[in-house]
DNA sequence: ACTAACTGCGACATCAACGTAGCACTTAAC
DNA sequence: GTTAAGTGCTACGTTGATGTCGCAGTTAGT
């Protein structure tokens, strides 16, 4: 495969992206011209819009792979783990909010990553929650309440984080405990030894 | 109106609520066959595909406007309104999965009622979130993921509630008091006054 | 420089959904 | 029972998206 034949492909599922986010039902023409490509050439890369819908989920369901590699979900302890997931997963979501809510983007490894780490929080004492795949779903949910939060709102200022991405990730990961029968008092203690001392 | 085409057209809303949960794109054809009718008279009915749509989102923002009457949210003790509103918004989800998720089906009217709930909860020091806003993002949100917990999960048996709809109100309400920073020792007092003696 | 790969452009065929119209038949309302 | 409203059925025209093709021009790789 040719360089250049390899950066439209880059492009198109750059563009496809960003047109399905906003439309999910857009036209493949609409991608090809936001992608600077002619639709032929689109229909050279992707047989049918199915087969390009799945070339999306795949990459996206490739960088939850290697992001959540990185995130060392196994051996951090369970709320830092929590919190760089929550870091993690915003970013893919944000950069992939079409491929997002494909269910295909998300496979069974992936899924079994999310589980670990409230499955070692509830270990942890942490939350009341047992199920893993409970914690998996608020999680999830909450991110995208988050995530769709407008940026200036009055819940954000009110963590008196100046920071925008770390305000949302701490309200986030706040929020998620307290869902999950998580006691509040110790959300600060990110990191600290489960049994250590409250500080101050 | 003749009595008949009045039924029709119950009968026609009905069944696109049934077929575009199931599928928003599904083709009006689909929905004139569940509904036992000629497409035809569909199109007699609604002049177009937004029409119908619209006739949805109306229908449902209707069915709010009464049930949240019924609630009281202004008078009822805050618990109180906050579980009445679980079950009432649960059952108008459940029942409108489609029309749900039209924007057009919540009115400024609605969102204020819901509002309303978590403004006197936040004043009677059951939460800690000031914004209302946020509140009911997170009441919805989470709502959305109790109604789609599976039947038998254990999240749910965990409530130790044998009948289905009560073991969900209940985890629902739990979660979003804990989700609100609200404190969970405290989700017991379903409606007790606020200052009242810890019971047993 | 030469070649093969890649691309844009325009034309074409196909298809599914939409919306309209006419006509014969059934049914509610009085 | 009469009448007008409502309905099913079929056919038709239109539109927008999809996928394919061929050709001429451009670009990467050697």
């Amino acid at each position: 495969m040719r360089a250049d034949a390899e950066r439209s492909t880059a492009r198109i599922l750059e563009a496809a992206e960003d047109v399905l986010a906003d439309d999910a039902a857009a036209p493949l023409e609409r991608i090809a011209d936001a992608a600077g490509v002619a639709r032929a050439t689109l229909h050279r890369r992707f047989s049918s819009r199915g087969a390009l819908i799945d070339a999306l989920a795949a990459r996206l369901n490739e960088r939850y792979v290697s992001a959540l590699a990185e995130t060392r979900v196994e051996s951090a302890p369970p709320l830092v783990a929590l919190r760089r997931l929550t870091e993690t997963v915003f970013d893919l979501k944000l950069g992939h909010r079409f491929a997002a809510s494909l269910p295909a983007a998300v496979t069974p490894d992936v899924l079994a990553g999310l589980d670990l780490v409230f499955a070692r929080l509830h270990d942890a004492g942490m939350i009341t929650a047992a199920d893993p795949t409970w914690g998996r779903r608020i999680f999830l949910a909450l991110l995208h309440e988050v995530a769709d939060l407008p940026a200036g709102a009055p819940t954000l200022a009110a963590t008196g984080i100046d920071d925008e991405i770390d305000a949302r990730t701490e309200l986030h990961v706040r929020t998620v405990l307290g869902a999950l029968g998580g006691d509040p008092a110790r959300n600060d203690e990110r990191g600290a030894p489960e049994t250590g001392t409250p500080r101050s």
